[in-house]
DNA sequence: TTGAAAGCGCTAACAT
DNA sequence: ATGTTAGCGCTTTCAA
């Protein structure tokens, strides 16, 4: 059970039969007799053979690669996609390479990271919404790989995305409050990524509009992304405003709103709502539970995965930027 | 400008030289004559030739690929880990091929795993601390690839490991309070393991047995990893229990704990103490704030890296069984 | 200091 | 249905 390096050559020989028989087998040719097929079978079994796939690779020019390229700033929002990056890539027999941005203000840049993806030949990209995503995707075009994005709705022909229509989400909320008479809604924005939160915006704006209500803008403040520095930020910020519902672009800001709000003898949800995105743990860990805007996340990254693998085989593709249904989960911070 | 398929051959062809002179200009070998390196450096510029690692992994038999295995029922406290295991490894330039198991009952199986990663030719194997560890490393061993293991201490040849020596931290902690007169602990463990939360029941019971008292069975309760089955779990058990001192598993059951109590009309700290497990952002996010035993968990990620690139260079290794640095991080659940 | 040529382990025509 | 052979794009002796 020595298993040094157990090439096809060894198999080949060990069935006695040809090495291209081998590669038909082990790819699965419908032309190898079953008889055949048994005795190569019984020797790859026997010698424990697992085939090369940086040989096979180079013969074929493809890797069965993927390459995921994460902001690592987006990655507390984008952990559950792992999970479903990880099990397409499992179901579809693709490898899944990891690269990480930002944090480290090494090698970093952008063409850094996208020359070491060209030099391992992966099949195809999956990237996240993020600042540079244009100058991004203009450097893989070069290179003609196949790419998905993540957050944010692009349309030219080497690139699929999977998305939220987030000023659908913005208007419709918006318009449920406006309805119902609650007219100061405030909107806490943090530079946030995976849901284009400008788009939110513009939803707003629009359910305003449309209510013959001016759309002021301090109805949208842009706040930190870490916590740390929102608790202050909101507890300083509610000591001299009040209003009937706040919206968030992400859980971790309304968790700040909720505390900082409930410091300054705000209730709620009576006195002000709260409204958070993305419907992750801290939502439910939040006193009082969060209401908030779910996104199958887990989902997008299965989605994305098995959309890239489409382009991969030219399999068809009826829908090129898919955008994902989202749902409101009340809990506790709204009425 | 055409990316088509630039090799090697074309960059000498171009720079009027052989295709060895260009290999040992991209290698770094010191032998190249500057004028003919300078001639065949903006050879590869011009035609933006990214050397093919493929064929350069199946001329050499290194990949410069490191796989990851994670549990994704790790995957929430290993997050943070990701950045540093992809710093590290852009820094030292390795590739991070990612692995999931667990959550989808497919062919899901560690031997399918493992068999995926050694078709890959992977150089290396970081590993997490699961139930199945001891299977895996067996399999793996089979195909001598240098493994680090991560949150568990395992010592053999191919494996080095980084991991908090539990049983210590679990003794000095409960040894803190049984001085301060404070005997009535108990500890919420859930099934978790990037900590050996065994070893840590150990060392409670050691600091008990040193003190003179009985360390009681009901001292250890065996909890759900989920919030949302903690939480009605604990409310119901502290309506007739009460303790001085709760240490938990996860931040996440610390959250859990401090919610129920406080539905219980238990004053926290100043009634019971509680000390989380991972200093995770639901340990800032939580009311009062958490008491958290912190682990360096970027730390962790990036020494992994380090640690399998020296087995995989043969760098001299001082610790093959590295146990890492730990803190308690004060905050309001207790005095 | 450079070039020629063999080989890494596989796939894919092309023959048979 | 199976075997032969020429690559895939690089590294690495071995010669020159």
């Amino acid at each position: 059970m020595e298993n040094k390096k157990v090439t096809i050559y060894d198999v080949a020989e060990e069935a006695g039969v040809s090495l291209a028989t081998v590669s038909r087998v082990i790819n699965g040719a419908q032309v190898v007799k079953e008889s055949t097929r048994q005795k190569v079978l019984e020797a790859i079994d026997k010698l424990d053979f697992k085939p090369n796939q940086i040989a096979r690779g180079l013969a074929t020019s493809k890797t069965t690669t993927i390459a995921v390229i994460f902001p690592q700033s987006l990655f507390g929002h984008v952990k559950d996609m792992v999970g479903g990056i990880g099990d397409a890539g499992r179901l579809l027999d693709y490898n899944i390479l990891m690269y990480t941005t930002d944090d480290i203000g090494d090698g970093n840049s952008i063409e850094t990271i996208i020359e070491k993806v060209i030099k391992t030949r992966a099949d195809g990209i999956l990237l996240f919404y993020n600042e540079q995503i244009k100058e991004e995707l203009e450097l893989i075009h070069k290179y003609n790989i196949p790419t998905v994005v993540i957050g944010y709705r692009i349309d030219d022909a080497m690139t699929c995305s999977i998305y939220l229509d987030a000023r659908e989400v913005g208007y419709s909320i918006t318009k449920d409050y406006l309805d119902k008479g609650k007219t100061d809604i405030v909107f806490m924005k943090p530079r946030q990524n995976l849901v284009d939160l400008d788009q939110f915006v513009k939803g707003m704006e629009e359910a305003y509009k449309e209510a013959g209500i001016p759309f002021a803008d301090d109805r949208v403040l842009s706040v930190s992304s870490h916590y740390e520095k929102n608790l202050p930020e909101f507890v300083y910020y509610f000591k001299k405003h009040r209003h009937q519902v706040v919206f968030t672009g992400y859980d971790k800001q309304a968790v700040a709103v909720v505390n900082a709000a409930q410091d300054n003898g705000i209730k709620i949800p009576d006195d002000m709502e709260v409204v958070g995105m993305m419907d992750t743990s801290y939502a439910i860990m939040c006193r009082p539970a969060l209401t908030s805007i779910h996104l199958p996340i887990y989902d997008m990254g299965a989605m994305a995965v098995r959309l890239l693998t489409k382009m991969l085989n030219n399999e068809p593709i009826e829908e090129r930027q898919v955008s994902v249904v989202n749902m409101l989960i009340k809990r506790q911070t709204t009425n």
